[in-house]
RNA sequence: CGGGGCGUAGCUCAGUCUGGCCAGAGCGCUUGGUUUGGGACCAAGAGGCCGCGGGUUCAAAUCCCGCCGCCCCGACCA
């Protein structure tokens, strides 16, 4: 009791200085101990005023908030919503942001990318070289400028980048290259949705690699694959790396990175046992084993039979009328393509995956067809299409192998067959995996039961191949003068996602608590001053000294009750919090604690920044 | 695109079914005072094209028609 405010002013500052001084000695000797620290101990860490900033905190959340990390953003006063998927970001967002960006930039760097900066305004005709200037459909933002030409407001960049580096002129000596930029993308999403996780607008890193040869895109793959992972990591997100299906372009690798959400809107399909993960277009289910071949049992079989089934049209409804389980019944699924009509069978209980479908049947384009169309091809109404007799490519799916006596449409109104079998009653061009997983089949590795769970898509990887580049002429010269496509592939990272993710992660009923790597603020100081006019320079002091020791630091200097200050600290979730109050004046104390701990340490004000600190090398993740 | 819901103060919402005092509450904001270690208290205030347009009516936040915006669910499995 009774230090005498000068004292403890002197004895903040003392705290810091072996500190400060180490960090300045370790950056001028070059120390790659704390590569990230060493410019802030050169310039001292950065310090806002709460009251000279712009933090707008809500008790409430806005009624039209439904995930955690959108409330949450909202009420932290990170960003506010202009329109429908649409945002602006706020200072403490903008800081997230500008960490996400600085991790991703040195980890791109580190992986030896090499950052550019591609416009938003792209001309039509460039997107016309790859067809996507239709393909690419509605989400595609077009307008027409004043001279007449149709420009597009970039979604994303391969046309951009494949005309920048066909126009380089490299040859093979000049590849590998690998380019990416951070920038804002805009998609007409359909539906807008979770906050900041599916927006309009939002900020993505891209990168292209171009390489000469697949083995070079293998290991340019693995290289930004490696950094994902590093990245991701770095961000604190519970994350795992998913098998994803690319359709049929190249028929290649890719993977995405899912942030494992609640508020995620992709499924991913994994195995516990022996990790196996992938999103729900690709994933595959063991095949049941030693099943016999229908042909085998032919002649035991009973004969075909037509029965009535009135108005029956779905397999429910087929099933309870006919007293059979949805999994004895052939659901036949028509498909137009680009090569006419198809049917792909699959089991009642089961679903067509249209991308397996198409790879299996090697088409190019897939769509359903339509009540009129089905009526027209099969002479039959929607509902009671079968194989049987069907004049059409007719594509099984691998479960059917082992069905016998199952019940399909019949091709005419309120008509079904019974005991249908395969090759003595219709034959299949082929059996493949037509369909979806379902939660609880064997895992196609282990045969371990295969659990479902949903996930944020933070990051994509993807082989292109020479999609773009032959399409687009993007061509080098290789060591025997010969013009080749370079291959490419493609990297993405939702920025502005990680920041949702990362909240989705790392929250609890009172607030976020931030990831240390993207927090805004490394700590937060809260001056309680009461009626107390020697508090705030105290306070000061301390901010003073912990900007010395190179944190960056954001002083709740408002004139606030204890409690408002307490409650928005647990809010913005800053990772640690520092009080200098009534304590400090009379026992030459100030608490620390973190945000991720229930407690709070009370330290004399002689050793705080070493407390800080301390808490800081502790803080996890 | 289909279905559902909502639109009243900066935020959360009542009032609308059953038309009728000056359109309300809590939070936030302003001023004064008292408070000050977990969203303080008292008092006085400011703040509304009741989403927009049209109609019905003596009278519309409220009823009718049209439009716009926002949110949620679904997007064809025969």
């Amino acid at each position: 009791m009774g230090v005498s405010q000068k004292n403890l002013i002197t004895l903040l500052y003392a705290g810091s200085a072996g500190v400060g001084r180490r960090f300045r000695k370790l950056a001028a000797a070059g120390s790659r101990r704390w590569p990230c620290r060493a410019a802030f101990a050169i310039n001292a860490g950065l310090m806002m005023r709460w009251s000279r900033s712009f933090l707008p905190t809500l008790r409430e959340a806005p009624s039209d908030a439904e995930s955690a990390s959108h409330k949450l953003m909202v009420r932290a006063g990170l960003v506010r919503q202009l329109s429908a998927g649409v945002y602006s970001w706020l200072p403490l967002g903008v800081r997230v942001l500008d960490r996400i960006r600085a991790i991703v930039r040195e980890e791109m760097n580190r992986a030896g990318a090499i950052e550019v900066y591609l416009p938003v305004l792209h001309p039509a005709e460039l997107w016309k070289e790859t067809g996507r200037l239709d393909a690419y459909g509605d989400a595609l933002c077009k307008f027409t400028d004043r001279k007449g030409h149709l420009n597009v407001l970039g979604p994303t960049h391969e046309e951009v980048i494949t005309d920048l580096v066909r126009n380089a002129n490299f040859s093979y000596r000049d590849l590998p290259v690998n380019l990416y930029q951070i920038q804002t993308k805009i998609r007409d999403e359909p539906r807008p949705r979770f906050g900041v996780i599916r927006t309009r607008e939002f900020i993505m890193k891209d990168a292209y690699s171009f390489d000469a040869d697949p083995a070079g895109l293998d290991r340019s793959y693995e290289a930004m694959y490696a950094a994902y992972v590093r990245i991701f990591t770095r961000c604190g997100l519970r994350f795992r790396p998913v098998e994803a299906d690319t359709g049929l372009i190249g028929g290649d690798v890719s993977h995405e990175f899912m942030a494992m959400a609640d508020a995620g809107e992709d499924l991913v399909v994994h195995c516990a046992a022996c990790g196996y993960a992938a999103n729900r277009e690709k994933a595959e289910s063991r095949a049941p084993e030693g099943e016999p071949d229908a042909a085998d049992l032919t002649p035991i079989l009973p004969p075909m039979k037509q029965v009535t089934t009135p108005g029956q049209r779905t397999v429910e409804q087929v099933a309870a009328f006919l007293g059979v389980t949805p999994s004895g019944i052939v659901k036949t699924i028509l498909f137009r393509t680009e090569q006419g009509f198809l049917a792909a069978l699959v089991r009642g209980d089961h679903d067509v995956n249209p991308l397996k479908l198409q790879r299996a049947a090697r088409v190019s384009a897939l769509d359903m067809a339509t009540a009129d169309e089905i009526q027209k091809e099969t002479g039959g109404p929607i509902g009671f299409s079968g194989p049987v007799n069907l004049k059409m490519r007719i594509l099984a799916d691998s479960a059917l192998k082992s069905m016998k006596n199952f019940v399909t449409g019949g091709n005419r109104p309120d008509l079904h067959l019974i005991n249908v079998n395969l090759h003595r009653d219709f034959e299949s061009e082929a059996f493949a995996d037509l369909r979806y997983v379902q939660e609880g089949e064997a895992c196609p590795r282990c045969a371990a039961p295969l659990a479902f769970a949903t996930g944020i898509e933070v990051g994509h990887v993807f082989k292109l191949g020479t999609k773009y580049s032959t399409a687009m002429r993007c061509e080098f010269l290789d060591g025997t003068g010969t013009r080749r496509p370079m291959i490419m592939g493609c990297y993405g990272i939702g920025i502005t996602r990680i920041a949702a993710a990362a909240i989705e992660n790392h929250h609890d009923d009172a607030g976020i608590a931030w990831p240390k790597e993207l927090a805004p603020f490394q700590i937060e100081v809260l001056s309680l001053k009461g009626k107390d006019d020697r508090i705030p320079p105290l306070a000061e002091s301390a901010v003073q000294a912990l900007e010395q020791a190179g944190f960056d630091v954001l002083w709740d200097d408002r004139d606030e009750s204890p409690g408002a200050k307490f409650a928005d600290s647990d809010l913005i979730g800053i990772p640690l919090r520092v009080v200098v109050g009534k304590r400090t004046v009379e026992g030459g104390t100030v608490d620390v604690k973190s945000r991720r701990k229930p407690e709070q340490r009370s330290v004399p004000v002689k050793e705080f920044v070493n407390a800080v600190q301390e808490e800081w090398n502790a803080y996890r993740p």
